[in-house]
DNA sequence: CTTTTGACCTGACAGC
DNA sequence: TGCTGTCAGGTCAAAA
């Protein structure tokens, strides 16, 4: 479900209800995501006050004292606010509760997210320590790119869909930046200059960016942490597009499977 | 080292 | 109605 900019529009919800808040208590109903939730997380978690929420690519950092609690949603969590009286449904895995009455709720059918306690600095986290610089920050650039990609002979797409190489970008946000700078999905990365990967770097932020302040792309069940849908589907220029006409050009969207991921282009945009 | 594949899991939908 | 097959926004480990 989230990329970054539903990760970010959650984290950007949630904020100023749990920042400062003390947890009054946690309820884990499933232990069973991609890896077991930390045990005896009521006793981690209990009394402590949130000091931030961060994001870092897809994750969730509550940050909490001398350790965070790491949240990533995986394909089709959410993470939203709830009332304190409000009846778990079937796939509210967990439950993060606060002073204020108000409940910090996970729903994820799929159980591909992650709940973790982490001691210490949650980006030295086995799973965040690797990953590559953040896209919206000045931390990716083109030199970045392109010095990582001369060794690989993998399409661009690919390449964009690492997390070692760019935090955050997912299967959309990939198809709708390559787009945006006119690159062929398929292009091996390593014979894309420094030039048009400084025209990708500046396309990546400008989709991410927008797609956050349209609060993000509701396909099937993303919603804010207020439960509301985002609107950036309707902004689309290539994804779930097959057979339709570009909107550039007029010359049909072209859709196939990419490293198993279903990817869309523009055969005459995209080169 | 890079690249590909399979695995994890449920729900929605198309087609018969 | 109900069955079967396919697909879905992520990511990792293992194999090639």
């Amino acid at each position: 479900m989230p990329e970054l900019p539903e990760v970010e529009t959650t984290r950007r919800g949630l904020a100023p209800h749990v920042c400062g808040a003390t947890v009054t208590g946690v309820v884990v109903r499933n232990r069973a995501l991609r890896q077991p939730v930390t045990r005896n997380l009521a006793r981690i978690l209990s009394g402590r006050r949130i000091d931030a929420l961060e994001r870092r690519a897809k994750y969730l950092l509550f940050r909490a004292g001398d350790g965070s609690l790491i949240v990533h949603l995986g394909m089709s969590g959410r993470l939203w606010l709830v009332n304190a009286n409000t009846p778990p449904a079937r796939h509210d895995h967990f439950d993060l509760a606060f002073g204020n009455g108000r409940i910090v709720r996970l729903r994820d059918p799929r159980r591909f997210g992650l709940v973790l306690w982490h001691r210490g600095d949650p980006l030295m986290h086995k799973l965040l320590r690797e990953i590559g610089p953040e896209p919206l920050s000045a931390a990716l650039t083109a030199e970045w790119l392109y010095r990582q990609t001369r060794t690989r002979s993998g399409a661009i797409k690919n390449a964009l869909m690492d997390s070692h190489l760019v935090a955050g970008v997912g299967n959309i946000y990939a198809n709708e930046a390559l787009f945006r700078a006119r690159i062929n999905p398929k292009l091996p990365a390593r014979r894309i200059g420094l030039a048009r990967y400084a025209v990708l770097v500046d396309k990546i932020r400008e989709t991410l960016t927008e797609a956050i302040e349209a609060g993000g792309s509701s396909l099937r069940d993303y919603v804010n942490s207020a439960g509301e849908a985002g609107f950036f589907q309707n902004r689309f220029f290539v994804y779930g597009r097959g057979g339709d006409a570009c909107l550039t050009c007029t010359t049909p969207i072209r859709g196939f499977v990419l490293g198993q991921r279903a990817t869309f282009y523009c055969p005459r945009c995209q080169r």
